[in-house]
RNA sequence: GUGAGUGUAGCCCAGUGGUCUAAGGCGCCAGGUUGUGGCCCUGGAUAUCGAGGGUUCAAAUCCCUCCACUCACCCCA
Protein backbone atom coordinates (compact mmCIF):
# COMPACT_ATOMS: atom_id res chain seq x y z
CA UNK A 1 0.00 0.00 0.00
CA UNK A 2 1.67 3.01 -1.17
CA UNK A 3 -0.23 5.70 0.73
CA UNK A 4 -3.12 5.24 3.59
CA UNK A 5 -4.75 7.78 5.43
CA UNK A 6 -2.96 8.95 8.92
CA UNK A 7 -3.01 7.14 11.51
CA UNK A 8 -5.87 7.79 13.88
CA UNK A 9 -7.79 9.40 10.93
CA UNK A 10 -10.41 7.29 8.95
CA UNK A 11 -12.33 8.07 5.39
CA UNK A 12 -15.85 8.33 5.93
CA UNK A 13 -17.26 6.16 2.77
CA UNK A 14 -20.52 6.67 1.14
CA UNK A 15 -22.26 3.43 3.09
CA UNK A 16 -21.31 5.43 6.37
CA UNK A 17 -22.77 8.82 5.37
CA UNK A 18 -26.34 8.32 6.29
CA UNK A 19 -25.17 8.45 9.89
CA UNK A 20 -23.38 11.22 10.05
CA UNK A 21 -26.23 13.00 7.37
CA UNK A 22 -28.70 11.85 9.88
CA UNK A 23 -26.57 13.20 13.06
CA UNK A 24 -25.70 16.54 11.78
CA UNK A 25 -29.59 16.81 11.16
CA UNK A 26 -30.67 15.82 14.27
CA UNK A 27 -28.15 19.05 15.85
CA UNK A 28 -29.85 21.14 13.78
CA UNK A 29 -32.95 20.27 14.71
CA UNK A 30 -32.73 20.12 18.30
CA UNK A 31 -30.73 23.91 18.05
CA UNK A 32 -33.59 25.24 16.72
CA UNK A 33 -35.74 23.85 19.69
CA UNK A 34 -33.59 25.46 22.22
CA UNK A 35 -32.34 28.53 20.29
CA UNK A 36 -29.10 28.19 19.39
CA UNK A 37 -27.22 29.42 16.16
CA UNK A 38 -24.61 27.80 14.47
CA UNK A 39 -21.11 28.97 14.06
CA UNK A 40 -18.20 27.62 12.23
CA UNK A 41 -14.63 28.73 12.87
CA UNK A 42 -11.37 27.94 12.02
CA UNK A 43 -10.20 24.83 11.81
CA UNK A 44 -6.75 26.05 13.50
CA UNK A 45 -5.91 29.07 16.19
CA UNK A 46 -2.99 30.80 17.82
CA UNK A 47 -1.57 28.08 20.24
CA UNK A 48 -1.94 30.30 23.02
CA UNK A 49 -5.69 30.27 22.71
CA UNK A 50 -5.72 26.83 23.31
CA UNK A 51 -3.06 26.80 25.85
CA UNK A 52 -4.51 29.48 28.03
CA UNK A 53 -8.14 28.16 27.95
CA UNK A 54 -7.49 24.30 27.97
CA UNK A 55 -4.51 24.72 30.69
CA UNK A 56 -1.18 24.95 30.26
CA UNK A 57 -0.54 21.58 32.46
CA UNK A 58 -3.64 19.94 31.01
CA UNK A 59 -2.89 16.80 28.87
CA UNK A 60 -4.49 18.08 25.83
CA UNK A 61 -1.94 20.96 26.14
CA UNK A 62 1.19 19.25 27.18
CA UNK A 63 1.40 16.43 24.80
CA UNK A 64 -1.96 15.86 22.49
CA UNK A 65 -1.80 19.50 20.14
CA UNK A 66 -1.20 19.24 17.08
CA UNK A 67 0.75 22.34 16.81
CA UNK A 68 2.89 23.66 14.01
CA UNK A 69 4.82 27.20 12.55
CA UNK A 70 3.14 28.56 9.65
CA UNK A 71 5.39 30.28 6.89
CA UNK A 72 5.00 33.47 8.57
CA UNK A 73 6.20 32.14 11.98
CA UNK A 74 2.70 32.27 14.04
CA UNK A 75 2.45 29.26 15.93
CA UNK A 76 -0.88 28.20 15.24
CA UNK A 77 -2.93 24.38 16.51
CA UNK A 78 -5.45 22.46 15.14
CA UNK A 79 -7.84 22.59 17.58
CA UNK A 80 -8.06 19.99 20.02
CA UNK A 81 -11.86 21.12 21.15
CA UNK A 82 -14.27 23.39 20.53
CA UNK A 83 -14.74 25.81 23.48
CA UNK A 84 -12.28 28.01 23.10
CA UNK A 85 -12.77 28.65 19.59
CA UNK A 86 -16.49 29.40 20.19
CA UNK A 87 -15.49 32.12 23.05
CA UNK A 88 -12.52 34.30 21.25
CA UNK A 89 -15.37 34.40 18.29
CA UNK A 90 -17.62 35.69 21.32
CA UNK A 91 -14.97 38.37 21.78
CA UNK A 92 -13.97 39.32 18.62
CA UNK A 93 -17.34 40.06 16.96
CA UNK A 94 -18.52 41.90 20.04
CA UNK A 95 -21.23 39.30 20.78
CA UNK A 96 -21.34 40.32 24.31
CA UNK A 97 -23.77 43.35 22.78
CA UNK A 98 -26.63 41.18 21.59
CA UNK A 99 -29.03 39.92 24.13
CA UNK A 100 -27.44 37.44 26.62
CA UNK A 101 -26.80 34.26 26.95
CA UNK A 102 -25.91 34.10 23.37
CA UNK A 103 -26.69 30.48 22.16
CA UNK A 104 -24.30 28.98 19.18
CA UNK A 105 -23.77 25.27 18.30
CA UNK A 106 -20.82 23.97 15.90
CA UNK A 107 -20.00 20.82 14.14
CA UNK A 108 -16.28 20.50 13.87
CA UNK A 109 -13.25 18.15 13.18
CA UNK A 110 -11.38 18.26 16.39
CA UNK A 111 -7.44 16.77 16.83
CA UNK A 112 -5.44 15.56 19.42
CA UNK A 113 -2.30 13.35 19.37
CA UNK A 114 -3.22 10.44 20.85
CA UNK A 115 -2.72 6.22 20.43
CA UNK A 116 -6.44 6.01 18.68
CA UNK A 117 -8.52 3.13 19.78
CA UNK A 118 -11.71 2.01 19.78
CA UNK A 119 -14.20 5.55 20.18
CA UNK A 120 -10.85 7.78 19.72
CA UNK A 121 -8.73 8.94 16.40
CA UNK A 122 -6.66 11.88 16.10
CA UNK A 123 -8.93 13.75 13.84
CA UNK A 124 -12.47 12.85 15.07
CA UNK A 125 -15.70 15.00 15.09
CA UNK A 126 -17.75 16.85 17.79
CA UNK A 127 -20.62 18.82 17.46
CA UNK A 128 -21.33 20.76 20.64
CA UNK A 129 -23.39 23.59 21.92
CA UNK A 130 -22.16 26.76 24.17
CA UNK A 131 -24.71 29.20 25.95
CA UNK A 132 -22.52 32.07 26.60
CA UNK A 133 -23.31 35.40 28.92
CA UNK A 134 -26.18 34.13 31.47
CA UNK A 135 -25.10 32.35 34.87
CA UNK A 136 -28.65 31.28 35.89
CA UNK A 137 -28.83 27.48 37.20
CA UNK A 138 -32.15 26.82 34.90
CA UNK A 139 -29.86 27.74 32.13
CA UNK A 140 -27.26 24.80 33.37
CA UNK A 141 -30.80 22.51 33.74
CA UNK A 142 -31.46 23.33 30.13
CA UNK A 143 -27.93 22.67 28.37
CA UNK A 144 -28.44 19.29 30.09
CA UNK A 145 -31.89 18.77 29.62
CA UNK A 146 -31.28 19.19 25.52
CA UNK A 147 -28.20 17.16 25.86
CA UNK A 148 -29.93 14.01 27.18
CA UNK A 149 -33.15 14.69 24.93
CA UNK A 150 -30.94 14.76 21.87
CA UNK A 151 -30.03 10.83 23.19
CA UNK A 152 -32.87 9.95 24.23
CA UNK A 153 -34.83 10.77 20.86
CA UNK A 154 -32.53 8.93 18.88
CA UNK A 155 -33.74 6.19 21.01
CA UNK A 156 -30.48 5.03 22.76
CA UNK A 157 -31.37 3.47 25.50
CA UNK A 158 -29.26 2.95 29.34
CA UNK A 159 -27.55 5.95 28.98
CA UNK A 160 -26.64 7.75 32.75
CA UNK A 161 -26.38 11.33 33.04
CA UNK A 162 -23.48 12.02 35.47
CA UNK A 163 -23.52 14.94 38.05
CA UNK A 164 -21.23 16.96 39.90
CA UNK A 165 -20.32 20.39 40.99
CA UNK A 166 -16.38 21.26 41.60
CA UNK A 167 -17.22 25.30 43.15
CA UNK A 168 -15.65 28.10 41.47
CA UNK A 169 -12.23 29.89 42.28
CA UNK A 170 -12.98 30.72 45.75
CA UNK A 171 -13.96 27.78 46.92
CA UNK A 172 -11.97 24.99 45.08
CA UNK A 173 -8.77 25.51 46.53
CA UNK A 174 -9.89 25.01 50.33
CA UNK A 175 -11.13 21.70 49.04
CA UNK A 176 -8.32 20.20 46.76
CA UNK A 177 -6.17 21.45 49.33
CA UNK A 178 -8.52 18.62 51.89
CA UNK A 179 -7.90 16.43 49.22
CA UNK A 180 -4.51 16.25 49.29
CA UNK A 181 -4.12 16.25 53.06
CA UNK A 182 -6.83 12.67 53.04
CA UNK A 183 -4.38 11.34 50.12
CA UNK A 184 -1.03 12.29 51.92
CA UNK A 185 -1.79 9.75 54.46
CA UNK A 186 -2.53 7.30 52.12
CA UNK A 187 -0.12 7.70 49.24
CA UNK A 188 1.27 4.07 49.97
CA UNK A 189 -1.86 2.54 48.62
CA UNK A 190 -1.73 4.43 45.70
CA UNK A 191 -0.63 3.31 42.35
CA UNK A 192 2.57 4.88 41.02
CA UNK A 193 0.71 7.08 38.53
CA UNK A 194 -1.16 7.90 41.44
CA UNK A 195 1.26 9.30 43.56
CA UNK A 196 2.64 11.69 40.71
CA UNK A 197 -0.55 12.93 40.27
CA UNK A 198 -1.04 13.76 44.09
CA UNK A 199 1.66 16.58 43.21
CA UNK A 200 0.56 17.69 40.03
CA UNK A 201 -3.68 17.58 39.52
CA UNK A 202 -4.68 15.73 42.78
CA UNK A 203 -8.43 16.30 41.37
CA UNK A 204 -7.42 13.24 38.88
CA UNK A 205 -6.83 11.16 41.94
CA UNK A 206 -10.48 10.17 42.16
CA UNK A 207 -11.15 8.60 38.65
CA UNK A 208 -8.02 6.28 38.28
CA UNK A 209 -9.26 3.01 37.48
CA UNK A 210 -7.29 0.83 39.33
CA UNK A 211 -9.30 -0.99 42.08
CA UNK A 212 -6.77 0.01 44.90
CA UNK A 213 -7.14 3.88 44.45
CA UNK A 214 -10.91 3.10 43.61
CA UNK A 215 -11.46 2.26 47.33
CA UNK A 216 -9.64 5.46 48.42
CA UNK A 217 -11.44 7.42 46.17
CA UNK A 218 -14.43 6.14 47.22
CA UNK A 219 -13.92 7.52 51.07
CA UNK A 220 -12.06 10.68 49.77
CA UNK A 221 -13.51 14.18 50.70
CA UNK A 222 -16.33 15.61 48.16
CA UNK A 223 -16.10 18.53 46.25
CA UNK A 224 -19.57 19.02 46.53
CA UNK A 225 -19.05 19.46 50.42
CA UNK A 226 -16.79 22.32 50.36
CA UNK A 227 -18.15 24.05 48.21
CA UNK A 228 -19.15 28.34 48.91
CA UNK A 229 -22.55 29.45 49.78
CA UNK A 230 -22.88 30.63 46.40
CA UNK A 231 -22.01 27.80 44.38
CA UNK A 232 -23.59 25.43 46.95
CA UNK A 233 -27.37 27.50 46.01
CA UNK A 234 -26.18 27.31 42.59
CA UNK A 235 -25.49 23.31 42.66
CA UNK A 236 -29.05 23.10 44.93
CA UNK A 237 -31.43 24.85 42.32
CA UNK A 238 -29.76 23.04 39.50
CA UNK A 239 -30.63 19.82 40.94
CA UNK A 240 -34.33 21.14 41.89
CA UNK A 241 -34.70 22.05 37.82
CA UNK A 242 -33.42 18.33 36.90
CA UNK A 243 -36.12 17.30 38.92
CA UNK A 244 -39.10 19.28 37.53
CA UNK A 245 -37.20 18.10 33.76
CA UNK A 246 -37.41 14.48 35.35
CA UNK A 247 -34.04 13.82 34.45
CA UNK A 248 -32.61 11.28 36.27
CA UNK A 249 -29.12 12.51 37.16
CA UNK A 250 -26.81 10.83 39.58
CA UNK A 251 -24.17 12.83 41.59
CA UNK A 252 -21.08 11.75 40.64
CA UNK A 253 -18.68 13.01 43.20
CA UNK A 254 -15.70 11.47 41.24
CA UNK A 255 -16.71 13.33 38.22
CA UNK A 256 -13.65 15.86 37.46
CA UNK A 257 -12.88 16.68 34.06
CA UNK A 258 -9.92 17.81 32.12
CA UNK A 259 -9.99 21.01 30.96
CA UNK A 260 -9.00 23.65 33.53
CA UNK A 261 -11.71 25.89 32.39
CA UNK A 262 -14.48 24.35 34.13
CA UNK A 263 -16.47 25.84 37.26
CA UNK A 264 -19.16 24.82 39.09
CA UNK A 265 -21.41 22.15 37.51
CA UNK A 266 -19.69 19.55 35.58
CA UNK A 267 -21.69 16.72 33.49
CA UNK A 268 -21.46 13.54 31.18
CA UNK A 269 -23.90 11.22 29.58
CA UNK A 270 -22.30 7.76 29.31
CA UNK A 271 -23.79 4.32 28.17
CA UNK A 272 -24.63 2.29 31.10
CA UNK A 273 -22.62 -0.36 30.52
CA UNK A 274 -19.63 1.50 28.33
CA UNK A 275 -16.09 0.24 27.56
CA UNK A 276 -13.14 2.74 28.46
CA UNK A 277 -13.66 5.41 25.92
CA UNK A 278 -17.27 5.29 26.39
CA UNK A 279 -18.32 9.00 27.08
CA UNK A 280 -21.03 10.20 24.70
CA UNK A 281 -20.94 13.80 25.84
CA UNK A 282 -19.54 15.92 28.38
CA UNK A 283 -19.48 19.71 29.56
CA UNK A 284 -19.91 21.95 32.13
CA UNK A 285 -19.49 25.51 33.27
CA UNK A 286 -17.05 27.82 32.58
CA UNK A 287 -17.73 31.32 34.23
CA UNK A 288 -13.91 32.52 34.11
CA UNK A 289 -13.16 31.89 30.80
CA UNK A 290 -14.33 34.69 28.90
CA UNK A 291 -12.65 36.44 31.89
CA UNK A 292 -9.16 35.10 31.30
CA UNK A 293 -9.66 35.39 27.39
CA UNK A 294 -9.75 39.00 28.10
CA UNK A 295 -13.40 40.27 27.73
CA UNK A 296 -15.22 41.28 31.01
CA UNK A 297 -16.25 38.76 33.59
CA UNK A 298 -18.92 36.60 31.16
CA UNK A 299 -20.43 33.23 32.77
CA UNK A 300 -21.20 30.29 30.06
CA UNK A 301 -21.99 26.84 29.77
CA UNK A 302 -21.80 23.78 27.47
CA UNK A 303 -20.97 21.03 26.36
CA UNK A 304 -19.49 18.61 23.36
CA UNK A 305 -20.36 15.41 22.00
CA UNK A 306 -18.27 12.93 20.07
CA UNK A 307 -19.55 11.96 16.68
CA UNK A 308 -18.10 8.69 16.20
CA UNK A 309 -18.82 7.26 19.73
CA UNK A 310 -22.28 8.25 19.02
CA UNK A 311 -22.38 6.28 15.77
CA UNK A 312 -20.75 3.28 17.44
CA UNK A 313 -23.46 3.61 19.90
CA UNK A 314 -26.41 4.21 17.18
CA UNK A 315 -25.05 0.33 15.61
CA UNK A 316 -24.50 -0.91 18.89
CA UNK A 317 -28.45 -0.62 19.43
CA UNK A 318 -28.84 -0.92 16.14
CA UNK A 319 -31.36 2.49 15.78
CA UNK A 320 -32.48 2.69 12.38
CA UNK A 321 -31.34 5.54 10.53
CA UNK A 322 -33.49 6.95 7.80
CA UNK A 323 -31.74 6.12 4.37
CA UNK A 324 -30.23 8.84 2.12
CA UNK A 325 -32.40 10.08 -1.13
CA UNK A 326 -30.94 8.56 -4.54
CA UNK A 327 -31.77 8.32 -8.02
CA UNK A 328 -34.82 6.61 -8.65
CA UNK A 329 -34.42 6.32 -12.14
CA UNK A 330 -31.99 4.58 -14.84
CA UNK A 331 -31.88 4.98 -18.26
CA UNK A 332 -30.57 1.92 -20.52
CA UNK A 333 -29.52 2.29 -24.26
CA UNK A 334 -28.68 0.29 -26.78
CA UNK A 335 -27.50 2.04 -29.82
CA UNK A 336 -25.09 5.34 -30.58
CA UNK A 337 -28.92 6.94 -31.52
CA UNK A 338 -30.53 6.04 -28.21
CA UNK A 339 -27.62 7.07 -26.44
CA UNK A 340 -28.57 10.13 -27.68
CA UNK A 341 -31.88 10.12 -27.17
CA UNK A 342 -30.89 8.88 -23.52
CA UNK A 343 -28.71 11.70 -22.88
CA UNK A 344 -30.85 14.43 -23.67
CA UNK A 345 -34.28 12.53 -21.74
CA UNK A 346 -31.12 12.60 -18.77
CA UNK A 347 -30.72 16.19 -18.97
CA UNK A 348 -34.92 17.07 -19.47
CA UNK A 349 -35.58 14.78 -16.77
CA UNK A 350 -32.74 16.10 -13.92
CA UNK A 351 -33.83 19.55 -15.23
CA UNK A 352 -37.78 18.32 -13.30
CA UNK A 353 -35.76 17.96 -10.30
CA UNK A 354 -36.07 13.53 -11.03
CA UNK A 355 -32.38 12.05 -10.29
CA UNK A 356 -31.36 9.70 -12.71
CA UNK A 357 -28.29 7.63 -13.39
CA UNK A 358 -27.44 7.02 -16.84
CA UNK A 359 -25.35 4.21 -18.22
CA UNK A 360 -22.49 5.02 -19.47
CA UNK A 361 -19.86 2.83 -22.20
CA UNK A 362 -21.66 0.29 -24.11
CA UNK A 363 -22.57 -2.54 -22.19
CA UNK A 364 -25.46 -5.25 -23.29
CA UNK A 365 -28.47 -4.73 -22.02
CA UNK A 366 -28.27 -7.61 -19.25
CA UNK A 367 -25.29 -5.70 -17.45
CA UNK A 368 -27.30 -2.41 -17.94
CA UNK A 369 -29.90 -3.68 -15.57
CA UNK A 370 -27.78 -6.20 -13.55
CA UNK A 371 -26.32 -1.93 -13.09
CA UNK A 372 -29.53 -0.95 -12.39
CA UNK A 373 -30.54 -3.47 -9.92
CA UNK A 374 -27.69 -2.96 -7.72
CA UNK A 375 -28.31 0.77 -7.64
CA UNK A 376 -31.49 0.21 -5.99
CA UNK A 377 -33.06 2.20 -8.52
CA UNK A 378 -37.06 2.62 -8.80
CA UNK A 379 -37.50 2.58 -12.33
CA UNK A 380 -35.65 1.38 -15.43
CA UNK A 381 -35.59 3.57 -18.45
CA UNK A 382 -35.11 0.99 -21.80
CA UNK A 383 -34.19 3.08 -24.91
CA UNK A 384 -33.20 0.59 -28.16
CA UNK A 385 -33.08 1.06 -31.59
CA UNK A 386 -36.74 0.21 -32.22
CA UNK A 387 -37.63 2.58 -29.37
CA UNK A 388 -35.66 5.25 -31.07
CA UNK A 389 -37.78 4.91 -34.34
CA UNK A 390 -40.88 5.27 -32.67
CA UNK A 391 -40.19 7.68 -30.49
CA UNK A 392 -40.67 5.74 -27.50
CA UNK A 393 -39.22 4.52 -24.40
CA UNK A 394 -39.92 0.98 -22.66
CA UNK A 395 -40.06 1.95 -18.99
CA UNK A 396 -39.62 -0.88 -16.46
CA UNK A 397 -40.70 -0.67 -13.24
CA UNK A 398 -37.41 -2.74 -10.89
CA UNK A 399 -39.56 -4.05 -8.32
CA UNK A 400 -43.06 -5.42 -9.63
CA UNK A 401 -41.15 -5.97 -13.22
CA UNK A 402 -43.80 -4.96 -15.37
CA UNK A 403 -42.68 -2.77 -18.07
CA UNK A 404 -44.74 -0.84 -21.01
CA UNK A 405 -43.93 1.27 -23.86
CA UNK A 406 -44.60 5.25 -23.76
CA UNK A 407 -43.77 8.13 -25.21
CA UNK A 408 -40.54 9.48 -24.62
CA UNK A 409 -42.47 12.86 -23.87
CA UNK A 410 -44.35 11.03 -21.46
CA UNK A 411 -41.84 10.21 -19.23
CA UNK A 412 -41.25 13.39 -17.20
CA UNK A 413 -44.54 13.51 -16.28
CA UNK A 414 -44.75 9.67 -15.18
CA UNK A 415 -41.19 10.07 -13.22
CA UNK A 416 -42.19 13.07 -11.56
C1' G B 1 4.80 7.35 25.87
C1' U B 2 3.69 1.96 27.94
C1' G B 3 1.61 -3.11 27.39
C1' A B 4 -0.84 -7.08 24.62
C1' G B 5 -2.72 -9.11 20.06
C1' U B 6 -2.94 -9.30 14.71
C1' G B 7 -1.01 -8.68 9.57
C1' U B 8 -2.79 -13.96 3.11
C1' A B 9 -7.10 -10.58 -3.23
C1' G B 10 -11.92 -4.71 -2.37
C1' C B 11 -14.12 -7.63 2.15
C1' C B 12 -14.35 -12.33 5.43
C1' C B 13 -10.84 -15.91 5.79
C1' A B 14 -8.27 -21.58 4.95
C1' G B 15 -3.44 -22.85 4.92
C1' U B 16 1.91 -23.91 11.06
C1' G B 17 8.62 -26.06 6.50
C1' G B 18 8.09 -29.36 0.52
C1' U B 19 2.59 -31.55 -4.87
C1' C B 20 1.08 -23.47 -2.30
C1' U B 21 3.30 -21.40 -9.68
C1' A B 22 -1.85 -20.22 -2.27
C1' A B 23 -8.01 -22.89 -1.20
C1' G B 24 -13.06 -21.20 -0.17
C1' G B 25 -17.04 -17.54 0.54
C1' C B 26 -18.83 -12.42 -0.47
C1' G B 27 -18.18 -8.68 -3.94
C1' C B 28 -16.65 -7.44 -9.11
C1' C B 29 -16.72 -8.67 -14.61
C1' A B 30 -18.63 -11.82 -18.52
C1' G B 31 -21.73 -15.74 -20.46
C1' G B 32 -26.23 -19.26 -20.03
C1' U B 33 -28.19 -17.75 -28.34
C1' U B 34 -30.76 -12.71 -31.43
C1' G B 35 -32.64 -6.16 -26.64
C1' U B 36 -34.15 -7.23 -20.02
C1' G B 37 -32.00 -7.18 -13.46
C1' G B 38 -32.82 -9.71 -8.72
C1' C B 39 -32.54 -16.67 -7.81
C1' C B 40 -29.60 -20.53 -10.09
C1' C B 41 -25.49 -22.42 -13.22
C1' U B 42 -20.73 -21.68 -15.83
C1' G B 43 -16.36 -19.01 -16.67
C1' G B 44 -12.94 -14.86 -15.61
C1' A B 45 -9.99 -10.95 -13.29
C1' U B 46 -7.84 -9.52 -8.71
C1' A B 47 -2.64 -11.78 -3.70
C1' U B 48 5.07 -8.78 -4.87
C1' C B 49 1.20 -14.22 1.45
C1' G B 50 2.67 -6.14 5.60
C1' A B 51 8.27 -4.77 4.43
C1' G B 52 13.42 -6.02 4.79
C1' G B 53 16.98 -9.45 6.36
C1' G B 54 18.33 -14.42 8.14
C1' U B 55 18.03 -20.05 8.86
C1' U B 56 17.21 -24.20 5.31
C1' C B 57 18.22 -28.23 -0.36
C1' A B 58 13.17 -25.96 0.37
C1' A B 59 9.44 -20.60 4.08
C1' A B 60 2.88 -17.76 3.76
C1' U B 61 4.61 -21.33 7.35
C1' C B 62 10.86 -20.93 11.76
C1' C B 63 14.13 -16.53 13.68
C1' C B 64 15.38 -11.13 13.81
C1' U B 65 14.34 -5.99 12.66
C1' C B 66 11.04 -2.50 10.96
C1' C B 67 6.13 -0.86 9.58
C1' A B 68 0.91 -0.90 9.94
C1' C B 69 -3.62 -2.14 12.23
C1' U B 70 -6.50 -3.51 16.64
C1' C B 71 -7.30 -3.48 21.86
C1' A B 72 -5.93 -1.68 26.67
C1' C B 73 -3.30 2.02 29.98
C1' C B 74 -2.65 7.43 30.27
C1' C B 75 -6.36 11.04 28.92
C1' C B 76 -10.62 12.39 26.61
C1' A B 77 -15.88 13.25 22.78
Amino acid sequence: MLYQAPRGTSDILPEEQAYWRFIEQKVAESAQLYGYERIDTPAFEDTKLFARSVGEDTDIVTKEMYTFEDRGKSSLTLRPEGTASVCRAYLEHGLHNQPQPVKLYYIASIFRYERPQAGRYRQHYQFGYEAIGEGDPALDGEVIDLAWRFFADMNLRRLTLQLNSIGCKQCRPNYVDSLKSYYVGRALELCPECQTRLKRNPLRLLDCKQAGCQKVAAAAPKSVDYLCNECAGHFNQLKRYLELLKLPFNVNHQLVRGLDYYTRTVFEIQPEAGGSQSTLAGGGRYDDLIGELGGKPTPAIGFAAGMERLILNLKEQKVAIPPLPKPRVFIACLGDEAKETATKLAAELRGAGVGVIAAMGDKSLKAQLRQANSLGVRYAVIIGEEEVRAGTAVLRDMGSAEQKSVAVGELQGLLK
